[in-house]
DNA sequence: TCCTTCAGCGCAACCCGGTTGCATAGAGAT
DNA sequence: ATCTCTATGCAACCGGGTTGCGCTGAAGGA
């Protein structure tokens, strides 16, 4: 689509924009939620799993996308939204169907944060409600 | 240890109870925190890995246990606490370390519930926080 | 007590997502 | 044009989880 912009984003976030790259951060700005890297396997058909599987490696810790654990087995992956880092206080909430299987962004709720005991140092959360989702309540 | 009262738990939920399920049972409520499928093997030298996923695929179905999935990729185990089955209300906070990979049980800190958007329905809630534990933080 | 039956178990093989080593291709620098 | 180093593809590997199958041993009935 508008490979211009992944370009721009890839070269703020200090990350070299190759072909495959601009390829891999599309499909994720286009996904409707996120995506595994399975999922990216069957989009771009023609690149290979281990380069999807460390150029996702690189996002990451470029902070450009983050990964989610729904417990389904496989992580899935988003984009970040904001321009800056993603910090623990941008973590939104994710629910998973487990009639149809998708893993939805509820990006307007925040993850919440509860008071751990003392000593405990929190660097991110994980926070996923399971259930049914609206397509599959009816 | 007590092999008396794993063996009335197991009746009380339906389960018959094997020497294998009493064993099974018997470390997961001796333990600490949590237990892995490969943490219960290495207690159980004895028994097969298979004889263990399978009892704990019972003991899950039967209320006995309940997983937790920390991100780790590997599953950890926890009996239950109430005489009755566990309810969303019953998850707890865990926290994984991330710099000694052990898995925490907040019992004490429920896990928190967030407002669903219309049309959702809750079943299981997966709250993970991931950081340092008190003995790594120093 | 003996026989039948079936759940429980061990063994081995398999599956799948993720990960790594290595050789090549390609972009950027000189 | 050549050199260098990163990015990529290929293939193999790894580990947790899962399954098929045959044996075993306990429960139940004659």
């Amino acid at each position: 689509m508008d490979s211009l912009r992944c370009i721009e984003r890839l070269e703020k976030k200090g990350v070299r924009a190759t072909s495959i790259r601009i390829l891999v951060l599309d499909a994720l700005m286009n996904a409707s939620g996120t995506m595994s890297l399975a999922d990216l396997e069957a989009v771009l058909e023609t690149v290979d799993k281990s380069s999807i599987f460390r150029t996702l490696e690189i996002f990451e810790k470029h902070h450009l996308v983050h990964s989610i654990d729904d417990g389904t087995g496989s992580i899935k992956f988003e984009v970040c939204e904001g321009e800056d880092d993603c910090t623990i206080a941008d973590m939104h909430t994710h629910f998973y169907c487990e009639k149809c299987h998708r893993t939805f962004c509820l990006k307007e709720i925040s993850a919440p944060l509860v008071d751990l005991p003392e000593g405990f140092q929190a660097n991110s959360v994980n926070y996923i409600i399971k259930g049914l989702c609206p397509d599959c309540c009816r």
